[in-house]
RNA sequence: GGGCUUGUAGCUCAGUGGAUAGAGCACUGGCCUCCGGAGCCAGGUGUCGGGGGUUCAAAUCCCCCCAAGCCCGCCA
């Protein structure tokens, strides 16, 4: 919030004295060091390559203005080659944390989105098995996007995208129905490209016993049920563990409902229309090499059977021209990042602006097992469940490992170490925080504070320097929000809270909050609460709880 | 062979074109008669994969090369 005022008042600083300078992108950021201020802009760096005047005499001009601004800047100066840093007065950072203690679980919001209609699609693995710890990443990332959006004033839903048909839908039909003949005794050989895990025994026993006759009715018939009853067993199955890693969807979309209500004939009719669709080798193709693909993409195979490309056209037709979603965010296993292209010329085909479509590709997780690194693999039946994983570690030490990366960045799970209850955890540092503070409170009503009390503290006692970098921390915390929701990355707000988290450790064992002075205990209360908000808050961002005591 | 992503301390990773590149882990040694020791304090590390270029300024942007992972099917 302090930075955003901070931007418009250098703007119209430059308004006033260069009115020939239009727009210029420059920067207020934190600087990484203390001395240089709470606050610093290159403001005059930038300025330089336009006006082709000394960068400090720029800086020295527009400080001269900014100094006016007294109830904001305790100081501002000029440094290096022509910055210009600002030491906020502490009074604005009082202002903050009594907003913090009456706001309380609404503290931090910003509203960048201005109610704008948000879908966030993820995890979406096809129902052919459990989910292992590579979806697990994916849910943890979207579940935590969608909770940063929605503090950032965006209406937000979450979708799961059901691939159930096509050819590893019948793959499982048929695992399932040869697994049954083997239970039965007969002698099977099963293929390698066959769904290997030993879930498929226990679906085909169910099946056996719903359906009596399974083994005499005809291989087609047969397959199709088998099919039918393994999607909606591993998708109660899905459904479940999502539930328990604290991830909710408003939406289960069926790829089959696609066909059903006839949109893929549909589409791809308007498609045609539009010349951009053509056949070819008995097969139907979409031109996608005229809008940056390397090639164009087959929608409907010679075998008359529909890609899934296909359903992916309508899905997105769809999402944006029936349900008006403003902005569509795709959360997609890096292994999907050639779909990208051919997805984003079908927009570009059905004149969708591109932005409108945000894919993020999540890399993989690997598995480190003794030593050795192996990929997921659902049909090789290779991967650690998320919920073997979530009952051994909690899901909170799980979503903030997940949460701790950059989506873009590949994670080794060592799955020894993470199953270990390690004190070393991150996340244990920050939700000890959160207890310490909790437990002070409960300390500060015994020995007979009124909590009430804090909101009408004396802060001006506040002047220690931890006790400024814990001010300044709090009154950031909407800038963090805001970072994190326009860069699409949840782990913005880990980095945060470790840091917040830090430093009130530091302060704790160095200060006494319940002394002496009932003033100044009073105000070191209220900013110890202040920091259990912002952590609350926070931690409620990433999905994960904050603990009254541990 | 082409494409996407990545390469920063021993390990795992931050780093929105800026000032002396940072955390955590691991390692060593200290700190509770006192609000929670899942904590704190003190110790030291870098050819930012390599080489060019753009810029007042490059880990960051552009080009080339090297290495790793993934993708390159009328599979998903």
């Amino acid at each position: 919030m302090i930075r955003r005022r901070i931007r418009e008042i250098i703007d119209r600083s430059i308004q006033k004295s260069y009115t020939e300078i239009d727009k210029i992108n420059f920067e207020v950021e934190k600087p990484k060091r203390e001395d240089f201020g709470d606050l610093s802009t290159n403001v005059a760096l930038v300025l330089q390559g336009v006006l082709k005047e000394n960068p400090r005499k720029i800086a020295e001009d527009l400080s001269n203005q900014l100094k006016e601004e007294r109830a904001l800047f305790e100081r501002v100066e000029i440094a290096g080659p022509g910055f210009i840093n600002f030491w906020l007065r502490n009074s604005l950072l009082f202002e903050t944390l009594k907003e913090a203690l009456k706001d309380g679980d609404s503290f931090g919001k910003v509203d960048i989105g201005g109610g704008k209609k948000v879908l966030i699609e993820f995890v979406s693995a096809n129902p052919t098995g459990p989910l292992h710890i590579g979806h697990g990443r994916g849910a943890a990332y979207g579940d935590a996007l969608a909770r940063i959006f929605k503090f950032a004033g965006y209406e937000v839903n979450k979708e799961y995208y059901i691939n159930d048909r096509g050819t590893q839908m019948d793959i499982l039909g048929a695992s399932v129905y040869l697994r049954a003949k083997e239970l039965v005794g007969e002698r099977i050989s099963f293929p390698e490209d066959y769904y290997q895990g030993d879930y498929i025994y226990e679906i085909a026993k169910v099946a056996l016993r719903l359906f009596e006759d399974l083994l005499k009715k005809g291989e087609r018939e047969a397959i199709a049920l088998c099919r039918e009853l393994a999607i909606k067993i591993i998708l109660e199955d899905i459904k479940n563990d999502l539930k328990n890693f604290r991830v909710e969807f408003d939406q289960w979309y069926s790829e089959k409902g696609l066909y059903e209500s006839g949109l893929v004939e549909e589409v791809i009719e308007e498609l045609k229309k539009r010349g951009l669709v053509y056949e070819s080798e008995g097969a139907l193709w979409f031109k996608s090499s005229l809008f940056g693909d390397e090639k164009d993409r087959v929608i409907k195979k010679s075998s008359n059977d529909w890609t899934y490309f296909a359903s992916d056209i309508a899905y997105h037709y769809e999402k944006f021209f029936k349900r008006g979603y403003d902005l569509a965010i795709n959360l997609w296993g890096a292994d999907h990042h050639g779909y990208v292209a051919r997805l984003k010329g079908v927009l570009k085909a059905m004149d969708i602006p591109s932005e409108k479509l945000v894919i993020l590709l999540i890399q993989m997780v690997n598995l480190l097992e003794g030593g050795e690194l192996k990929s997921m693999s659902t049909r090789k039946a290779e991967y650690v469940e998320l919920k073997e994983l979530v009952r051994e570690v909690g899901v909170d030490a799980v979503r903030f490992i997940f949460l701790s990366r950059s989506q873009d960045s590949p994670l080794d799970f060592d799955v020894e170490l993470a199953k270990k209850h390690s004190a070393e955890n991150p996340v244990y540092y920050v939700q000890y925080a959160h207890a310490r503070i909790c437990s002070l409170k409960e300390k500060a009503e015994a020995v007979g504070y009124d909590l009430e009390e804090i909101h009408r503290a004396d802060l001006t006692l506040l002047r220690e320097k931890e006790e400024l970098a814990l001010l300044k921390r709090i009154a950031e915390f909407s800038d963090h929000v805001e970072l994190a929701a326009t860069q699409f990355a949840p782990y913005k707000i880990t980095y945060f809270l470790l840091d917040l988290a830090g430093i009130f450790h530091e302060y704790y064992n160095k200060f006494r909050i319940l002394g002496e002075d009932k003033d100044l205990s009073l105000a070191r209360l209220a900013l110890s609460e202040g920091c259990r908000i912002v952590i609350n808050n926070g931690l409620n961002l990433l999905g994960v709880s904050s603990p009254n005591r541990m």
